[in-house]
DNA sequence: GGAATTAAGTGCGAAATGGTACAAAATAAG
DNA sequence: CTTATTTTGTACCATTTCGCACTTAATTCC
């Protein structure tokens, strides 16, 4: 494999955007309205391409929406690797994931919740595709949190008899409902409280 | 208050819909597509009425929506004091809180979730109506919730130093993971793990 | 400088969308 | 039977939407 990052002569007009930049534009006006209620003019507008250099730089609507998708995984990945790495202790770690996850949730200039859940879930009934991209997204962030539960087990920071994989989807669930709760407008604070005694629960110390 | 029960004798023309049923198929529409991929021909089509006769029954799409939304959560709140009632268990009762839930949310020809959460969320953002139909469904059930464990508490299911509130928002928490979950595609085995794990947590037992 | 190449921008078109005006139909009251 | 009342269904309108054809602009290669 040869670099091929930038390469540095093209041949015809050189690009007036940064593909990046664009994708992030377009991820926002699909995380603020959704997958259907945002339209080309508005990709358009909040991009600064028109459509005719959409389609030919990324396809689509629909192409364009799983690129912006790719791109909020990799970034959720990356991030959630990051604070599950291990270096502290379990309970450490989960409160860590979740501040990640809210200030993730309210970067916006409103209050948005998870990107995948804001904008996959109306359209998964009916869209193999974005159904696929919903369950490999929450899937991915289970086995990530079960692998750090497995290591706590061997650790002996949960007790041997714990079920990692269960484990981690309710600790996914908790995530979930900031999402939510966060897309609902509830405000930090509360956010805060739920996440704090999801994790008392979860390390097996009852909410008090 | 009187009886305006079927009123016996309406003046001109009777409808040849029934408004409820009508409803319920609006409601199918929406929970299928979300409420922006939902147009007007749909919710034609899915009720056999014309577009005249939803205006004038329900008024504008937005009208329409929210009249379902208003329906759907009645029956759910139905549902769910029913099985809070206090009659059994807090464990058993917990259990036939998230079996009630699954059995609505794989209730349509494909797996669809939560109606709220599936059409609510991706207008949440820019729709303040949304907003606080979403905010109130999730409030309400939070509530309910609540409400069965405090009243574990005072019946020492649970030890007295627990906090009610953020146990049924943590509660609330798995049903939310439970519609999103189904609406991904996950089946109904996987579904029922989850809750099975969730409600063991919840009681104080941690999932083997 | 001219040809080749790639992107940007204008503008069109067909279809879908939300919404409504208006006439026809069905019923009750007198 | 006539009138008043209410619903239904057809047809229409203005706008939006997705998508593309085609021209114009910017750059490299020769």
């Amino acid at each position: 494999m040869v670099q091929n990052k930038t390469e540095p002569k093209r041949r015809g007009r050189p690009p007036a955007y940064d593909a990046d930049v664009a994708l992030d534009r377009a991820r926002d006006a699909f995380w603020d309205a959704g997958y259907a209620a945002t339209s080309l003019d508005d990709l358009s507008a909040a991009t600064g391409m028109k459509r005719p250099s959409l389609y030919g730089a990324f396809g689509d609507k629909e192409a364009l929406y799983f690129k912006t998708v790719e791109r909020y995984r990799a970034v959720a990945r990356a991030g959630l690797t990051r604070v599950l790495s291990g270096e502290r202790p379990l309970e450490d770690e989960l409160q860590r994931m979740y501040d990640l996850s809210l200030s993730l949730y309210l970067s916006g200039e409103r209050p948005r919740g998870c990107f995948v859940i804001g904008t996959a879930t109306s359209e998964a009934v009916e869209s193999e595709a974005a159904r696929k991209a919903l369950r490999d997204t929450l899937h991915e962030i289970d086995a990530a949190i079960a692998a750090r539960f497995r290591l706590a087990i061997s650790r002996k920071e949960l007790p041997k008899d714990c079920d990692a994989d269960s484990l981690a989807r309710l600790a996914s669930a908790v995530m979930q409902t900031l999402a939510l709760r966060a897309r609902a407008g509830e405000t930090r604070a509360a956010l805060r409280a739920t996440a704090a005694a999801g994790v008392a629960l979860l390390v097996g110390r009852s909410p008090k």
